[in-house]
DNA sequence: CAACAGAATAATGTTGACAATCTACAATTT
DNA sequence: AAATTGTAGATTGTCAACATTATTCTGTTG
């Protein structure tokens, strides 16, 4: 399936923008690593490639400016935003925050329910576990926040947590990797479920807070083995394309 | 090299483009209450007040969605949000976390330099006080944590702060209004930097984070004072222009 | 008079062309 | 050979025209 024709099949009667329809294909993209840290987005190209005119592409370029996905450079052009690690940390500190917020309010709200719905995802996990199936963990932990993020009532703070979220997979390291990371990492799952269950603002700000700050604690011991063997760095999910069939890098 | 970067650096950052020129101009206006809340942006019309096409003021105003300040519905425009109460304590919520991180940072690369930028705003805060200039007060507030946000050393964080504060004011309430409120709030500042000169996160965080939730029951005694007498509800400080001088709604 | 249909109007969505700027490479000079 | 300048190509910045969609107006009909 090509880039242009995900687009331009919705060329009709759509009333999502081609901007937008171009700013969800881009964040994926780089999200993917299809696009690497540090490469330039080539308006003609990505014009050309998603079957639109560069006009909807700047537009979804300025979005995701501001989202903290690409930097743009006057006259030179916007560039996938390339994390350091210092920056990183201060990502997973900042979601650590936000995650902990978001915990306490559905804390607040709670019922039977979301408990259930949460569980069910607990149990998924311990399945993906036991399958040894880290990308279907990877997947149903990204859904596991989000329904957290969706059901705790607000509306700002969970549109936060996505956007950090985004952001912190610039880094495009796979943290949770291993059998024993990934339970302990659903032990706190529970813990925050638990939390959440009690009605306890302050128990389920601690929870969600800590389990995000296990999670930068996890991202320091995975970078250190890197920094020991950095040949064997472990690297995110799949990668859709080799990208090097646009050339966007402008010198080499 | 270093001559050669420096020249580089310059260059790039000495032409802005338009539509950066244009997203400064309307985030102006916006938090400047000259364009009011849910009132709709008109491209033709803006475009040609300042000058520009419309190729400028569409980028500009999809980087305003993005920091939250409007909100785009497909086919029809995008309007100056509108702040509800809940909204607006919620984002209170979310400052008094990132301020609370700020102040926590700061406390570990802190220096004394920094603390006497910090007690000289206060000092000029109290003056204001005295003088009964509520507007300076205002924009010195705004300098001080703007100045600990800068000085903390992080990226996002301090960015986050940034945004944050803009989107409160959407609300166009003055919530700081009154000697005794100045003094309590100015009070806090001195506890702030206190805690930030002992070195201690923890006590920084908190006073951090403590002086944004006293802003937020300031900002509901204020909401359920205008209840009372809705007539004489406080705005915030001047409004530029009386924005009919473009006529942006659609409706009447 | 209310309700509805259709045209007129105005706004947003999109495009291709043009201008300004930057990058890379070759020619020239020292 | 190194540095510099000039030139050609590529890329971003901007604009004006066109297409599509939403709104408003108006006349008709029940």
């Amino acid at each position: 399936m090509g880039v242009g024709a995900s687009i331009q099949s919705f060329k009709g009667r759509r009333q999502r923008s081609l901007a937008l329809e171009v700013r969800d294909e881009l964040e994926r993209m780089i999200l993917n690593g299809a696009i690497p840290g540090g490469e330039r987005l080539n308006e003609n190209t990505l014009a050309e490639q998603m079957g639109v005119s560069r006009g909807p592409v700047r537009e979804a370029a300025r979005s995701l400016e501001r989202e903290g996905l690409v930097e743009a450079v006057a006259n030179q052009g916007v560039f996938v935003r390339k994390l350091s690690v210092e920056e990183a940390l201060e990502l997973y500190d900042l979601r650590a925050l936000i995650a902990g917020y978001l915990c306490a309010q559905l804390s607040n709200i709670v019922d039977s329910a979301i408990i259930r719905e949460l569980r069910a995802f607990i149990n998924d996990m311990d399945a993906a576990i036991a399958a040894r199936d880290e990308q279907r963990y990877f997947e149903t932990n990204l859904a596991f926040h989000d329904r957290i993020a969706a059901a705790s009532g607000t509306t700002r703070a969970k549109t936060l947590y996505a956007a950090l979220s985004k952001e912190v997979r610039l880094l495009r390291l796979r943290v949770l990797t291993g059998e024993a990371s990934l339970r302990l990492s659903n032990a706190e799952h529970q813990q925050i479920v638990e939390a959440i269950e009690s009605g306890d603002p302050d128990r389920a700000h601690e929870e969600g807070a800590r389990h995000h700050s296990n999670g930068k604690k996890r991202l320091l011991e995975t970078l250190s083995r890197d920094e020991e063997a950095p040949g064997e760095s472990v690297v995110a999910e799949g990668i859709d394309k080799p990208a090097s069939n646009c050339r966007m890098q402008r010198s080499n």
